[in-house]
DNA sequence: ACATAAAATGAACATTGTTCAAGATATAAA
DNA sequence: TTTATATCTTGAACAATGTTCATTTTATGT
């Protein structure tokens, strides 16, 4: 019983738990380090033994999210075998998530990056596999496009709702009813669609 | 010569050139209180006198930046006559902004809005400044559509827009090379105009 | 049981935005 | 012009924050 790694590890388990605990209520904004340890029931310093900084801390719990989304995802393509509408439901499950736990998505953004340190390779890999759920449609509706086409034109997909959702739960930019964006947000799917449907037939 | 509301107002001259020329050099995130009352010359505590706070002044200069916005996009859209090149024009005009002055521009989306303040509503008319350079176009687009549907779609065309531009210029984010960010929006836009097309012919 | 290496502790530090009592200054009356 | 008053300006002090590090505690191997 605990063993000096067992310990460290419940530590950083403890520290995750905890902080997500505090980001999910008040968001990241709110979010102190000595909250984080009084929580997690240790010294405000034992936070600098298990991660290098907080800004570390907040990566590892944005991992999380990154496939807590892909998982989301998953789940919703499931029993969805056309494949226009699949693209429907990967946007309006992207809208879902982020309306249900939206300060533990917007986590995901709001976190400074700075050019001092580089984001992680296992970071970046769980975003390659969220837009890996973009290309796999996409894929039967632009079958002449190489695998490196198919990544860009997900990556413009993603960003194209990303910026959508972003506005729509942003305070700072009129808003609209929340029926109205479920629906505009359809509508603008199917407008993408039916532009490649166009140019298919081209 | 200095009448009371003069000094005030060179005062806040100062203050607003002072932190836009911070922002346009360290972004944000680098932006001190101290740094701007030095650089205007005045008394840290003189900020406050000027401004409720140093969010207010921020506030400000992103109006400032909202209104360029515009100028660009008022400026690139003379000499386009045709609908389609008006969308994309203003599209390829705002990636061209975001990139030219990053920093600047960034600032506009890192500004964090807390609920208890909320924003002002000449910063709102600003922003509806913007999105009625898309109704223009759009209005021959979609010529059956009522003022308020148009301005929800041009809400979510700019979303999408914002959105593939954020993330392009987001080191967190896998990147593409600039040229092909070009090409692949002037894509986009045109994907979405062909399923405009597509749509009016049903 | 003991020695040693590792980890946890929390007081202290540096850096912030913001406040406010004290001093400086513009304005208007005499 | 002089003077009284209202207003503005000042910058030291404050509170909140992430981070460090000498000291104490704890786990490990002999």
């Amino acid at each position: 019983m605990a063993s000096r790694s067992e310990k460290k590890d419940s530590l950083k388990k403890r520290l995750i738990e905890a902080a997500t605990s505090r980001i999910v209520s008040g968001g990241l904004e709110g979010l102190r380090a000595r909250d984080i340890t009084n929580d997690a029931g240790c010294a405000l310093g034992a936070l600098y033994t298990a991660f290098p900084d907080l800004e570390a801390l907040i990566v590892e719990i944005n991992g999380q999210t990154l496939r807590d989304i892909d998982q989301s995802m998953q789940l919703a393509l499931e029993n969805v075998s056309d494949i226009a509408g699949q693209m429907q439901v990967l946007a309006a499950t992207y809208l879902a998530y982020a309306r249900t736990h939206e300060k533990r998505w917007r986590a995901l953004f709001e976190l400074k990056v700075i050019d001092s340190k580089p984001v992680p390779d296992w970071y970046m890999a769980d975003q390659a596999l969220l837009l890996m759920r973009i290309v796999g449609p996409l894929r039967h509706l632009q079958p002449e496009f190489s695998e490196e086409q198919l990544m860009i034109r997900a990556r413009t997909l993603f960003a194209a709702v990303h910026g959508i959702v972003t506005i729509s739960l942003d305070r700072r930019f009129v808003g609209i009813k929340a029926e109205t964006l479920d629906a505009e947000l359809q509508r603008f799917i199917g407008l993408l669609l039916d532009g490649l449907k166009f140019e298919g037939a081209k």
